[in-house]
Order: structure tokens, then sequence, then C-alpha cells
DNA sequence: TCAAGTACTGACATTGTTGTCAATATAAAT
DNA sequence: ATTTATATTGACAACAATGTCAGTACTTGA
């Protein structure tokens, strides 16, 4: 039992091996590891000992780099964000002349769905978090612009009346619900009616054609 | 500071006034405060001191009836189940001669996002729990299956072919996709572009009537 | 080579939460 | 009234999680 008492601080001279990464580095380890946990075991995986021993550091290295536990939330966030944003955008700013909805709703359910951005701004949003005004806002709100801007390119083109612009909205709406949906809901409901990998992207293709009728319909 | 040292158990002479429910009363009375704490504050809001606190009984009391926290939120998960279950097929299963998509979508907005089903049940899912087979899967099989009669008769009432049965399908996934998707992110999405609890409502419309379209072409 | 800045660590403090237990009060049955 | 069953409670145990801190080791710049 060596009763070692090391009555102040004894430093227990370690052993010199340490990894020493830049701040930046280890910030985005850091939050890759979370959100990794965050994906597999839910909200309630997301504990400072675990994300540290996942990535072999010691959980006070964690607070160090967010200051606290919500720090580190709060750093998921605008990351999720930001990634959501830039996919969706680019994805839409592509140089697709044709007025293809398809494409749009693959890319939004690959950046919603598919990865598991979905269900963590799901969780950030049950539990009250991502309140902001800067964050959720914008995005929506550039993302329905552009939609806009390229159904009037079509109409123009076909020289049709310009489309109204709520109902780009609520197509624009539609998806990202639907999306969000899925990807929460979208394993289990499909299990339970006996739709495999396949049926999944059949059925993606039924709603984006969908939303094309729609699309040619309207205008 | 009085040194009182109950060294071994003095029961401290309680005051007498109790109130004592039936077991049946008591476990209701439990999930719901359960239910509102979830739906209020989220998944970290569901602490048993709380909810004890919140109906002004002690928490051993909830394990008493529950026998564990696990157990408070299976019960949970069961009982959001059954109720969304009940709501959707009674609404399914009224007689409604026409084939309005609007009542149903309705109701199912309704059932799943308004009340706060549809959020506790996310929550489960994201959680890891709710994978049991009994559950989620029966629901959806009961639901797609009324659809599909109710279309069918539709369809022989105007002498047309039988719809497929996964086109069917896929508009239940896509209405519950979207349901549940509104619980989650509606509120933000909507507040993102300005929308008020109308624009909602007609959000729901366009849904329904995009629904309605699509039921009509298809058959 | 020395100094400064800082990423990182082990040990500990603190707090909060679930769960256990013996004791108590209350309703129902006899 | 007495007994029986059980809903309920206060006190405590056990544990887990965040956060603090002093000290250590690595990197960079002079």
């Amino acid at each position: 039992m060596s009763t070692v008492a090391k009555t102040a601080a004894s430093p227990a001279k370690t052993t010199g091996k340490r990894i020493r990464r830049t701040a930046e580095e280890a910030r985005r380890l850091i939050l890759d590891a979370a959100e990794e946990r965050l994906a597999r075991q839910g909200p309630e995986g997301l504990r400072l000992q675990d994300i540290a021993r996942d990535i072999g550091i010691s959980h006070p290295a964690i607070l160090h780099h967010f200051e606290s536990r919500e720090g580190l939330v709060r750093a998921l966030i605008a990351r999720a964000n930001a990634q959501l944003r830039d996919t969706m955008l680019t994805a839409l700013g592509g140089e697709h002349t044709k007025a293809d909805a398809s494409d749009h709703i693959g890319h939004v359910f690959e950046a919603l769905s598919d990865r598991g951005t979905a269900r963590l701004l799901s969780w950030l949003l049950l539990t009250g978090r991502a309140t902001e005004k800067s964050d959720a806002h914008n995005v929506m709100g550039e993302i329905v612009e552009a939609l806009q801007k390229r159904r009037e390119e079509y109409a123009a083109l076909k020289g049709k009346p310009a489309p109204d612009r709520e109902d780009t909205l609520f197509m624009a709406m539609l998806t990202a619900n639907a999306a969000f949906g899925e990807a929460i809901v979208g394993r289990q409901l499909a299990e339970a009616v006996g739709l495999d990998a396949d049926g999944i992207k059949r059925f993606r293709n039924w709603f984006a054609k969908l939303l094309n009728e729609h699309w040619d319909g309207e205008q």
C-alpha cells in the first residue's frame, strides 16, 4: 500500500512523452471526436472524459481549449452551421443551367441526413440552444434567395411569369423539414416498412420528382 | 449547532399530512410532468428530482413506480407511441368519403408537431432508445395500410387503376418526415424567414395541396 | 542556450443525480 | 378495530461529471 502521502503536491516525475499540438489542431481534433460521440450515442454521450479518452488526452485539455463544456457545445453548433451553409450554398451555386430539383434534393439530404449534421443540429435545437439570431437565420434566408433567383431565371427562359416567392419558400421549407425528419426518423421508418438502402434512394428520387413537377407546373 | 447526532435512525416524527394516490394515478401524474419537462427543457431536463418537485412528491416515489430512470423513459416511449397511434388511426379511420389529404395532413401535423409528441419521440430516437421491434414498426405499417385502402376505394370510385403501393408508402413517409422535421426545426425555420403562425398554416395547406394534386394526378 | 509562452497533465474539490433503505402514513379488507 | 398492503418519505450511499490548480514539457524566438 505504500503510504506515499504526497502531502503538498509531489509532482510524481512524469515520463516526459507528450504530444503537443497547435491550438487549432487540438480544437479540431476535439470537435471531431465530440461530433462522432454525439452521432453515435446521442446527447448523453457528450462527456468530456469520454471524448478525451477517445483521442488520448486528458479532459482538462478540453476545458483548456473551450473554457467549459458549454463552450464546446457552442463551438459544435458554430461549426455545424458553417459546414451546412457551405455545402448547401455551393451545391445551389453550381452551374446547372437545368432546373432539376433532384440534384438539389440529393445535396440537401446528403448534407443534412447522411452526414450527422442534422442529428447534431436537431439535438442542439431540442436542448433549446442555437437560438442565436445569427445562426440558422441567415443560412435559410440565403438559400431561399438563391433558389428564387434560379426559378426566376428558369421562368424567364421559358417566357413564363416569375414564380411566387412564397411558393419557393415553401418548397425550401418542405425540403428542409423532410431532410431533418429523415435524418431522425428515417432509418426507423424505413426499417418499419421494410425499405432497404435502395428503397430510400427511390424515395428521395420520388420526392425530387414531386418537387420537379410542382416546379414546372407552377410557373 | 445542536449536535443532534441521530445515531441510528431516529425517525424524526413526521407531521402526518401525505397525499396518497392510486398507483395508476401517480404514474399518470409523473408521466405528465416528465413529458412537460421534456418538452420545455429538452433531454437534459429530465431529472427525477425536478419532476418530483414539479408535482410535489419526493423523487424516490418515482423510483417506486418506475423502478429506475430508464423505466420512466421506457414508459414515456410506450405512452407516446400509443397516443400517436390512436390519434393517427382514428383520424384516418373517420368517415371521410372524400379523399382530401389536407384533413389527414392537418391531423398528422397536429398529432406530431403541435403537441410535443414528435419532439419527445425524436429525442428518444436520438438517444438510441426506441429500437424495439414492436414500437414504431406496427404503427407505420398500419397507417400505410389504411391509406392504401382509402386510395384504392377512391380509385375504384373513379374507375381508375389501383395506385402503386410504394407511391402510397412514399406519401406517408414524406408526410411523417416533414411533420417530424417541422416539429424540430419548424419554429426556428419559420422565424428565420419571417413566417408567423398564419404563414405556418399556409405552409401546411400548401403541402396538403401538393399531396392532393399528386394523389389525383397519379391515379 | 536561455527565456517566455502555452498545451497539457494528475490530483483534487465540488456538485448534482440516481438509487437504497428503513420507517411512516394511508386506504382497503376482514 | 385490527390487519394487510403499499404509496410515500427523509436520510444516506455511491457514483459520475465538470471544473480548478499547481506544476510539467514542448515549441518558438532571441
